[in-house]
DNA sequence: GCGCGATACTTCGTCTGTCAAGGTATCTCA
DNA sequence: TGAGATACCTTGACAGACGAAGTATCGCGC
């Protein structure tokens, strides 16, 4: 919906890893709580979403076991792993270093002294 | 240098522009300067910086000009356009929007009410 | 009983930004 | 003479995002 989707490039696995810390989800889910997480302003596209699932289930982060749904459409469900949980703390450093990168690249300040030490 | 430059991607033109909001300045010099900034945690490819550089000035927010050294390599000076500055004024109005959806996303608090309103 | 919308997953092909690698040219200093 | 800094540029490949399309089931209204 917004402009932002540029910006949130490269955040999708960790978003994904987000909402598995606290309980096994499948994408459909996950997916509508995005969105309702950002009131719309933000919503994962399928395609994106389902290609995350891939790479992080290769990667090891994820484990997937099909729903036992034996009425309404299947789910296939996932759950993190401990290596996951492990690369979403790391995850969280990361973004906490770019975003304190990100605003001092920003930031306009006059190109005199810095007087950083 | 660091792991971040997946986190930074996207804002390669922002950075660029914030750098140019002071002064005009060249390729190499805005390099350095962000090296600098970030001591050296990040800093811009040359091949991502000159690109970046074309797509700016192809969509009128830069232009660019030939330093006056009749010594030295030579320069090719950028200076942001009008339509460059409010590109940007959005840029920080987008980032800080981001920042603060990526913020809630990654937060992984408990899946009970989130009372928001 | 039929179509429609919601649920739910998947694959294909394309686009865009990044970047490794390589190239050109000038100046300074040893 | 040549190494290293300054300064710019191009090519080709790759990875992530995503539009579009397809599959399948369920519940509801008519």
């Amino acid at each position: 919906m917004s402009l932002t989707s540029d910006l949130v490039r490269g955040h999708t696995e960790s978003i994904i890893l987000a909402r598995l810390m606290g309980k096994d989800s499948y994408g459909y889910e996950i997916n509508k709580a995005v969105a309702a997480k950002t009131r719309n302003q933000y919503e994962l596209k399928e395609a994106t979403l389902y290609s995350a699932f891939r790479r992080l289930e290769a990667g090891g982060y994820i484990a997937s076991y099909w729903g036992d749904a034996e009425q309404g459409a299947r789910r296939r469900y996932y759950a993190i792993t401990p290596l996951g949980r492990q690369c979403f703390a790391e995850s969280l450093a990361d973004w906490a270093q770019a975003k304190a990168l990100i605003d001092s690249l920003l930031a306009q300040e006059d190109p005199q002294d810095p007087h950083l030490q």
